[in-house]
DNA sequence: ACCACTTGACTTGTATGGTAGTAGGCTAGT
DNA sequence: ACTAGCCTACTACCATACAAGTCAAGTGGT
C-alpha cells in the first residue's frame, strides 16, 4: 500500500536538516517568522511531517548565524534584530568585500565588466515597488564580484553572516533608495573598468555603509523588530 | 592503549554536543586526529561515554569548518589540508583584521599599546622549541588587537575560520621563524604608537602573509597531511 | 579462473522515548 | 482576599531504536 504523503515540500535527495535550516532561514530573513516569536521543534516537526531532530540541527545552526535564542528547557525564539549586531556583520562584509573588490579592479577583464555592466542594466528595469527583485539583484551582484575574484570561499563567509543585514534591508520601505543603490554600483564598475584600485575600493565602502544611514529610521518605525539597547 | 576511566571528563554544567566539538576541533588542529583518517560517531560516542546524538552534532559543526568530511552511510574523514583552502581563509583573515588594525591605530589609546608590547615581551621569553606556547601567545595578541577596536564578533568570524591555518601553524618544524614572527608584531605595535594607519595595516597584512612562504615547504615535507591538488 | 550475486557488518540519517528543568496556573491553607 | 507550594504542560537535551545506503568479502554457477 503506497502511503500518500501530503505532497512533501522536502527533497529525499538531501538530508532534512539543512533543508529546515534554509526554510526557517528564509522565513526570518523576511520576516515571516516575526523577531521576539516563539517557535518550537515539536511544533515545525510535526508541520513539515518529519521528526524534531533535523528540526533541532536547524535550530542549532540558526542559533550560530544569531537569528534565533534557544533557552534549554524553556524555549526558541527568534531574535530580534540588534543595531549592534548588524553594525558588526557589517564591519566584517565590509572588509572583506573591500580586499575583493581591490583584487577585481587590479586584474580587471573586459568580460566581468561588462557582465556587471549587464546586471545593472537589469537592476535599472526592475519597478519600484519590487523591493525582493531588487535584492536578488544586488546579492548577485556582489556574488559576481566576488566570483569575479576568484573567492568562492570568502563569499561564503560573506554569506553565512550576512543575516542579519539581510533582515534590515528586507524592512527598508523607501523605495527611492534604490536608484542610489544602482548610482554606487555603476560607480564602482567604473573604477574597476579603469582599473583604478583605491576608487573602487572607497565606491564600495560608501556603498556598504549606505546600510548605516537607513537603519537609524527603520530601527525607530519598527521598534517591535529590534530589541531595546539602542 | 585504552584511556580514561568511566569518570566523566565533560562537564554537566554545558551541553555535551558542544563540548565533544571544540575536544575534537583541537585534536584535529594538533594532528592528534590525522589528515585522512577515519572517525565514527559510534566510535567516538563510546570512547566518551554518551551517545551518537552529541557526536554527530560536533560532526556537523566540523564539517562546516571544513576539518571534517561527512560521507553519508559510507563514513567521515578528518580532511587532509588544503594549500587551496588555507589560502582562501589567509585572505579573509587578512581583509578582517586589517580593517581592524587600521581602527586601532586611528584612535590608538596608550592603554593597549602598553598592553601589546607587554606581551610582545612575554613573547619573546617562550623557549625556541616550545611552539604550542608562543601560538598562544600570537593567538592572544591578535585576539586583543580585534579587542582593542570593539570588534568582538569580528573575532570571533576570524575563529571559526582560521582553523585551516592553524592546523598548518602547528606542523610548522622551523624554529627560527619565530623570531621573525615577533619582530613583525613589534612593527605593528610601532606604527599603532605612532598613530600611522596606513604603516600599521601593510605591516599587518605583511604579518598575515608569512604562512604563504612556510606553506609550500610543509606541503612538500608531509606530504600524507595535505590533498593531492597542489 | 572468472564474474554476477548475496550477505552481513559497517556507516550516517531519521524517528521516538525518556529525563531534567522551567513557567505559570491552580489549589490548599491562612 | 491573599499567598505559598504543588501540579501540569511544555521545553530542549540526550539516549536509544530503526531505516537506508555502502562496501567488501564470500559464494555458487559458468
Amino acid at each position: 500500500m503506497q502511503n500518500i504523503k501530503p505532497q512533501r515540500v522536502l527533497s529525499a535527495a538531501e538530508a532534512v536538516g539543512p533543508q529546515v535550516y534554509r526554510i526557517l532561514r528564509e522565513q526570518i530573513i523576511q520576516a515571516e517568522l516575526t523577531p521576539g516569536e516563539r517557535i518550537s521543534e515539536a511544533e515545525i516537526a510535526k508541520s513539515l511531517s518529519i521528526s524534531r531532530q533535523p528540526v533541532r540541527e536547524a535550530f542549532i545552526k540558526l542559533s550560530e548565524e544569531g537569528l534565533v535564542q534557544v533557552l534549554p528547557q524553556r524555549g526558541t525564539y527568534v531574535t530580534r534584530i540588534s543595531t549592534a549586531s548588524v553594525m558588526d556583520v557589517r564591519f566584517v562584509r565590509e572588509a572583506i568585500e573591500a580586499d575583493i573588490v581591490r583584487q577585481v579592479a587590479g586584474e580587471h577583464t573586459a568580460g566581468t565588466v561588462r557582465e556587471l555592466r549587464d546586471q545593472i542594466a537589469r537592476q535599472k528595469q526592475v519597478p519600484q515597488d519590487d523591493r525582493a527583485a531588487f535584492l536578488r539583484l544586488d546579492e548577485l551582484f556582489h556574488h559576481t564580484l566576488a566570483a569575479a575574484a576568484g573567492r568562492a570561499y570568502a563569499w561564503s563567509v560573506i554569506e553565512s553572516v550576512k543575516a542579519q543585514m539581510d533582515r534590515v534591508r528586507f524592512l527598508s520601505v523607501d523605495d527611492i533608495q534604490i536608484g542610489r543603490l544602482i548610482d554606487q554600483h555603476e560607480r564602482i564598475v567604473d573604477a574597476i573598468a579603469a582599473g583604478d584600485v583605491g576608487k573602487a575600493e572607497t565606491a564600495l565602502r560608501t556603498h556598504l555603509r549606505e546600510i548605516l544611514k537607513s537603519l537609524p529610521e527603520i530601527a525607530r518605525a519598527r521598534t517591535e523588530f529590534f530589541d531595546g539597547v539602542a
